[in-house]
DNA sequence: CATTTTATTTATACTTAGTCTAAGTTAGAA
DNA sequence: TTCTAACTTAGACTAAGTATAAATAAAATG
């Protein structure tokens, strides 16, 4: 019999997941968590063989939660079913040591067949996981594709423009010349095709450079 | 017998669902909708008592689906379950005639009174919703709170700001001179105790007045 | 090891965008 | 009507940003 943990903050995932689980022989749900407090502490008491986690929900999970798990209770497997979005940090949460991931858009099949693969010890990706997986591999796929190409300094400067602050101030935090910061944006602009600064803000905000802190229903 | 219709893009959200519904007695779910063109074909054919949405699900389902649903089967009540977190959108998809109203953090036993109530013919709101309704019904609350204080034309040339556009373009696109724009601009700045344009973005992007087009897994 | 590339830094001269201050117009509320 | 809010504009000025060019250090390559 394997044991699972379901982990989710919302309570019907978690119960669609229980149901699911119904469906699958040799699988026994013997505990749930809604935050990843009382994931750690239940995984730490029972060593489930299976945690199943959403780690992308603010104040709940967050994608640290696959190398806690694994630092309480190594022998666990991990199998994901989140609706994350950011490729980078996908990437950091499979080589975290997560067994199997899945997306929210799978479908009932493919969250059994994951479930079933987990639990005998077997690694399961979805078509969207995969898709990722190989597009990193074969980096020069398409063109100049997958993660951001940025240099960590550029990414730094991207970030403080992106937290609205001027070129002046950016120098004046870093200790370098003003002339410096135009130059990083200017080559930030050339590596993303974009064309004005706005836009710089934009994409670091869609690709989570930095965090438009969640915070649903405040002002 | 009260009969329903489950709809939501997320397989593990509509057995969870069901699972839940399940527990009330005198609901009947009569069918289940991944996306707006099934629950509109399905409403039009069963006339269901109550249907149960997530509008907020990019390209499966939007704000404008309570809208259709009260077109195509005009006695439904609708019972939302979403992770919206847009003021002005909930705002809409209230005024447009839904009946209930949770958020997908409500746990096992709101939604169970949610569903009764609501099967009843009667109106339900989860606590944050309420919250919401409150603050709009008693603007001067706190002092300059709740919902964006700006005037039409400040959001739209906000938005445009936020679209990466520059003053001069946007006085182009909307025949007006630049500076009437920069004007606009600082009084957006005054209003939200802002500095830079770029917090400006920031501001825009975070309550959402555009949309950061939701593309998973693209670049 | 020498060499090329990449990341980082800077400057000068120039262009443009944006700010400050001040003010006119329209439409609706008091 | 009078007053306020929303929208509009301009001139003079300041600050921000661009283009071009180039130096340095470290890492990767042959």
């Amino acid at each position: 019999m394997v044991s699972v943990i379901v982990a989710d903050a919302q309570v019907l995932c978690r119960v669609g997941l229980c149901k699911v689980l119904d469906l699958a022989e040799d699988v026994e749900v013997i505990g749930q968590a809604e935050n990843a407090e009382e994931l750690l502490t239940k995984s730490k008491k029972l060593q489930p063989d299976v945690v199943i986690v959403d780690y992308n929900q603010p104040s709940f999970f967050d994608h640290h939660i696959v190398r806690k798990v694994k630092e309480i209770s190594p022998k666990t497997d991990l199998l994901i079913i989140s609706s994350d979005n950011r490729k980078d940090r996908i990437y950091q949460v499979l080589e975290d040591g997560s067994n199997s991931f899945l997306t929210k858009q799978c479908d009932e099949g493919e969250i059994l067949d994951a479930i079933r693969a987990t639990a005998k010890g077997e690694k399961f990706y979805c078509h969207k996981i995969l898709d990722l997986i190989i597009e990193r591999s074969f980096p020069s796929k398409s063109e100049d594709c997958s993660a951001t190409p940025l240099t960590p300094r550029e990414k730094e400067i991207l970030t403080l423009v992106a937290k609205g602050k001027v070129a002046k101030e950016i120098a004046a935090d870093l200790h370098i010349s003003p002339h410096t910061i135009y130059t990083h944006r200017k080559n930030i602009l050339k590596k993303l095709h974009l064309t004005s600064p706005m836009e710089m803000v934009v994409y670091a905000l869609e690709h989570g450079l930095i965090d438009l802190n969640d915070k649903p229903f405040n002002s």
